[in-house]
DNA sequence: TGTTTGTTTTGACTTAGATCAAACGACTCT
DNA sequence: AGAGTCGTTTGATCTAAGTCAAAACAAACA
């Protein structure tokens, strides 16, 4: 597959005018201040003064790019890559409103992937240095911000059992449960939604070829589990979805 | 394949007596410590209080126990493993001297996979507690952990790339490239050494069946870029080994 | 020292998913 | 509205790796 070429476009416009505010976000309760008393979200707001729009098919940071920030996701959709020298990418990742990324730069001072809009978002910048000093008088946003990274790592726990153990559908499955899962946090419905990424996009990051994401989609819509219209997504049999997804038994 | 029962035996056992003791360990260019200053490490004694033996087949902690330390690998060599109720296991890590282990559990309170000792080995028990209380203290503690925990999403990422792109001989070359790099920092010989683990544990972290790792092994010594005999392996064609691992070009 | 148990190797055969190919539907741009 | 591009579906065929089986080794045990 080929890898889109940055598109000739300004730099991400910074809409910080629009004051941002942990406070009175609604994703307090899932974002970074998860956890955090009021008056510690009160201090939080000194720390994201910066709100940037990322369009569709940009990217919030490349690969190799100097790491100085992590990223709120105020709205829209991103997917995480690692592309190899000649080319092919490995979706690490998909991420949506209220989720941290960048935490992979702090390692070694710049970024190891790339974070790609796959529709045009809202994202909170966090000053690294500024998080750091702050979670000095916050002890609660240090620990809230641990437990994060962790998070991360638990999830690519998750993501080697999936492509290590799994078989094709029942790795559709999962990313399905997962999905719906989180949308039904954010107040979506847990069984119809779009998807915001392509087939190709899917199989990367399910360790599969897009015609077989394609074809596991049509089983599952031929055994009356989910109804597949294009991106459009129908979750009809929520315990048969869990049974192909359990059944990594044998 | 079966999970190996827990044994009979007495809980790892408390060491601490022999005074750990971070500012005077070798690893501590390595391990937790490390680009911290002489003044700083001193504090990090505070830190580490309880050294612990773990004898080979044993577990250092387990999937859903609850978390309360880290853990800083002194001597000897570990996997990680998640493991679904029907019993098969995922290797989702090798750990040798001077690497953190225990990270996973910061996200829900409690361990997220098993810790099991591939030899007997020796560990500093790190609280978390008073890793947060000291990371106040100790700007450059806190910087340091942060990395480590990057690093930990930056492998991960990396054996996602392994298992969702990679084939079966480029994993295998990939797994001995790396595991040639870690001893070699450590100061042993780069191109000869001794597997810790199983043809089934080397399969079941790069994804593929005892058989196919014990083919691509010997598919190597027939091209003559390694020896293997058993456990002991010689990389006698470290180019070679690069040139397959960087072939994952197409 | 011989027996048992676990690990590794190798061969023969099978299969899930990849690859190749074609057609179709949905968007974008002018 | 038409042309072109991109994404998706489906079919036919191929292959890398899995499965099954057996033998050779090595380590542990009594």
């Amino acid at each position: 597959m080929k890898i889109e070429t940055p598109r000739l476009r300004p730099a991400p416009v910074d809409v910080s005018a629009l004051k941002t505010a942990c406070s009175d976000c609604n994703l307090r309760e899932i974002c970074l201040p998860a956890g955090m008393s009021h008056d510690e979200i009160g201090r939080l707001d000194e720390l994201v003064y910066t709100r940037i729009k990322v369009r569709r098919g940009d990217a919030l940071y490349r690969a190799g790019t100097t790491f100085n920030a992590i990223y709120a996701i105020r709205s829209g959709f991103f997917k995480s890559r690692v592309v190899t020298q000649d080319g092919r990418e490995q979706v690490t990742g998909f991420s949506m409103a209220g989720e941290i990324l960048g935490m992979d730069g702090i390692a070694h001072g710049e970024h190891n992937c790339d974070a790609v809009a796959l529709e045009d978002s809202e994202i909170c910048t966090i000053p690294y240095a500024n998080l750091e000093s702050l979670s000095h008088d916050l002890p609660s946003l240090q620990h809230h911000f641990h437990k994060v990274m962790s998070r991360e790592i638990v999830r690519e726990n998750g993501v080697m059992m999936l492509l290590g153990v799994m078989r094709a559908e029942e790795r559709l499955a999962a990313f399905l449960l997962n999905l719906s899962q989180r949308l039904n946090v954010r107040g979506y419905s847990a069984v119809e939604f779009n998807l915001r990424m392509t087939r190709e996009e899917i199989g990367s990051y399910l360790g599969m070829k897009l015609e077989t994401v394609s074809r596991a989609f049509s089983k599952f819509q031929t055994d009356q589990i989910i109804e597949v219209d294009q991106k459009h997504i129908r979750i009809v049999d929520v315990a048969g979805l869990r049974k192909i997804y359990a059944h990594h038994s044998q």
